[in-house]
Formats: structure tokens, C-alpha cells, sequence
DNA sequence: TTCAGTTTCTGAACACGTTCAGAAAAGCGC
DNA sequence: GCGCTTTTCTGAACGTGTTCAGAAACTGAA
């Protein structure tokens, strides 16, 4: 018996679940990847994939998970060598993307099956939470260890979770994106970039400031 | 025969569909909501909705056209009575979020089966292109309306485009608002408009400007 | 080894949206 | 009215995710 498998039995099949899944949801999509072709392929009965994951949407969440695990790791290396902020949050970004990218083709049906609140595999859920804490570690990673701006704190300490939310705006909008290589949303994100530099610094100002501090505090209240 | 029945028998039996299923979309959701229910309470078979509506996304469809007829017609006559251009909008802004709020309670069903790219009823997709420019003439008319302002041009004509979608996205957060009466929606709106109006003198600025304008292109791009 | 308790798995059953060959009804020119 | 075409409808069949009573396999203490 190798030494990578696990204690239980139900822990190695679960194991083998959860693989299958997910080779099958980057090979054919959500929708083609039946529970009941799943089932087939490991010589196992459907009641067997129900019993270690709730359902269909279950699986998807260790997709999910194992995404965010990737863009840990592609962001962490470059963000050794970035110091500006508005370089460092275009890493973080980017690499996001990039993980993204092989599932384009069956991004819809993997958005339908989680953009329900009711879903467990929504985003914002609390279900979710681990895989949305990777990513806001990554942009308060990316905040803090930035050469020092002129950011005031009540804006400081809100911009990680409102860039998270961010980050699913841009996913939302790579989904829906037709052009060659998704280049479109790399377009975008490099003139709000632009932008986004260009206005920093005019949140300082006394009328703005305090609008900018409330919206992005009620932005970040949608995970409650 | 009454005289507002339409002249074939399936415009008819069209019509008894479509209004069954919005009273049963309204009342019960869309999961709750079963073509064999609609079917049986037709007294027709399954087939016959089929063969009047492709799928059941394509009833919803239905109840989506239906709400941007009535948040045109309660925006109307609000929209006669001022004259400030964030005062406007806002009144566009709330009055959509007043049709959806019967809805609410079934949001996520709904957002479900809208979301995908390829469903035909996502508010990006061509089949939806009617009631999409319902919400933009809307938005330009609240616009056109308005008390001159100090936009430029490229930013101007941008701007209904961009701002159906912030719409939409404004009903994204309102789906997953769990505050009571949907407050919190109310209040990031309240703040976001007061936002824009700090900020929407700044679009002149040489250096915000260009980006801005771009950016609201890039955005708006998403549709195609 | 035995045996009770727990974990894991089976497979039939259910309701669902969708499909489609063919039946029924409607429409229409004569 | 008749006959023919087009429109409208039927209902069984298919594959889907999910459920669940009960069978099987495993585990650990006696």
C-alpha cells in the first residue's frame, strides 16, 4: 500500500472522486461530466458519489479550491520582485487569470452552477470561505508589502476584500469575453489599472474620501 | 369570442402559457415552477409548452421582458419631474430595483438560469437585446434630460451603456443581499451616486479622462 | 476468532427538462 | 362539404441529479 494514501477507506475513495471529477470538468465541462459516467469510470455506483460528496455542485467546490491553491502559487514568485503597488495588484490579477484560462470553454456552465446564493459552491458563501481567503491574502499581500502610498487607512484596510470582489467582477466579465484569447480582459484590466492609479491619489481629497471609505464598505457587507 | 384574443388557436394557447408561468415564476420560483405543473394546470401535455416555448429558460425570458416594461413605465413619469442629472438617475436606478423585489425570494433560481453565456436568456445575449434597450433608452434618456452638465462627449455617449450594466450589477449585489427590505442595496446605492457625483467632475481631468473613456468602452464592449 | 457497531456502498426509484414520431385539429382553396 | 397542407398537440422515452432502505465491508474490543 503506498504511502500517500490515506487512513480510511471512504478517505481514499473519496480521494479517487474528487480526481476524476476534476480531470473530467477541465476535459468536458460541467454539464457532460455526469455523476452517472463518473460512477462507470471508477466501477462504482451512483449512491457511492453521493455519499462522499452532497451533490454535483459539492464537486465543483474542490475545483474551485484547487484553483485558488494555483494562484497562490503563480503569484507568490512574482510578487518577490514587484514594489509598486498598482504592479504588484496586477500580478496578483493576472495570475489570477491565468488559472482561469483552461476552463473558458465551459466557464457558463460552471458560473450557472455557481452563482446561486443558496448554492454552497457560491463564492461569497460560507462554504467558500477558504478559497476566498486565499485570494484576499494574496491582495493584502500585495497591499502591504507595496512602497509606501499615500492610501489613508479607512481605505487601506477595505481594499483587500473590495478587490477580491473585484477579481469575480473581472472573472465575470472574462466569461462573457469572445475575443481571441480572452485578450479583451486582459485590455480591461490594464486600463483600470491606468486608472486606478490615476484616481488613487484623488482619494485624499475631503468630499471623496469619505464616499469612497462607505462604498466599499457596504461593497464588502455582500459576503454577510 | 372576446375580441382581445389573438387570431390563431397557438397565439392563444401561447399567451395561456406564458401568463401561467409568470403567475406560478412569481408565486412559487423558478425550480418550483415544473413544466409538468404548467402542463397539468393547462390541462395540455408536456409537449404542447415545448412546442410554444423551446425550453424553460426561454419562459423567463418572458418575465424578464416583462420587468423592464413596467421599470420603464414607473420610471416615466418620475423622470418628467427633475432635472439634475444624479437626481435622475437615480430615479432610473431605483425603480428597477422596485420591479425585482417581488422576485426576491427566488432570486437565485433566477440568476441561475440568466447567467450562461450561451442560455438565451442572459441580459448580454441577442435575445435579450429588446429588453436591454428598454433599461439603455432609460439611462440616455435620464441623461439627454438632464441640466447641462460638464461631461464630454466621449465620456457622454459612453454612458448608458455603462450604466445598464452597472444596473445589472447593482441586481447582482441586490441578489445576495440578506439585509432586511434589501437596505443595504438602497444605501450602496444612495452612496455610489453620491460617489459619482464627487467624482464626475474629475472625467475632465486630462490625465482621468482618456481613461475613463476607455475603460467605459472596454466595458461596454462586453455584449459583443 | 467472534461479533456488534460503524462506515461504506448498492441499485432501484423519483421528478425533472427535453425530444420526437406520429396523431389530431385547424385552416383554406375549391 | 371535400381534400390537402400546415399548425398544433400527444405521450412515451431518454438521460439527468438526487434520495434512501437495506446490503456489504470494515473496524476494533472481547
Amino acid at each position: 500500500m503506498p504511502a500517500e494514501v490515506r487512513h480510511t477507506k471512504g478517505e481514499r475513495t473519496r480521494e479517487r472522486i474528487r480526481s476524476a471529477a476534476l480531470r473530467s470538468f477541465r476535459e468536458n465541462g460541467y454539464d457532460a461530466t455526469t455523476i452517472r459516467g463518473l460512477a462507470d469510470e471508477l466501477g462504482m455506483s451512483v449512491g457511492a458519489t453521493n455519499y462522499h460528496f452532497a451533490s454535483k455542485n459539492h464537486l465543483i467546490q474542490e475545483l474551485y479550491l484547487d484553483v485558488q491553491e494555483r494562484h497562490w502559487a503563480a503569484a507568490q514568485p512574482l510578487l518577490a520582485g514587484a514594489t509598486e503597488l498598482i504592479e504588484r495588484l496586477r500580478i496578483v490579477f493576472e495570475t489570477g487569470l491565468d488559472q482561469l484560462e483552461p476552463y473558458h470553454a465551459h466557464a457558463g456552465e460552471f458560473l450557472s452552477a455557481a452563482v446561486s446564493p443558496r448554492s454552497p459552491i457560491n463564492p461569497l458563501s460560507a462554504e467558500s470561505a477558504e478559497a476566498f481567503a486565499i485570494v484576499e491574502g494574496l491582495f493584502a499581500e500585495a497591499i502591504d508589502g507595496a512602497a509606501p502610498t499615500r492610501l489613508t487607512d479607512d481605505v487601506r484596510e477595505r481594499m483587500p476584500d473590495a478587490l477580491v470582489l473585484a477579481h469575480l467582477l473581472l472573472a465575470l466579465f472574462w466569461v462573457y469575453d469572445t475575443s481571441e484569447g480572452r485578450q479583451r480582459t486582459r485590455l480591461l484590466l490594464d486600463r483600470s489599472l491606468r486608472l486606478l492609479s490615476a484616481v488613487l491619489p484623488l482619494a485624499r481629497l475631503p468630499l471623496v474620501r469619505g464616499a469612497v471609505a462607505e462604498v466599499l464598505a457596504l461593497v464588502g457587507s455582500v459576503r454577510a
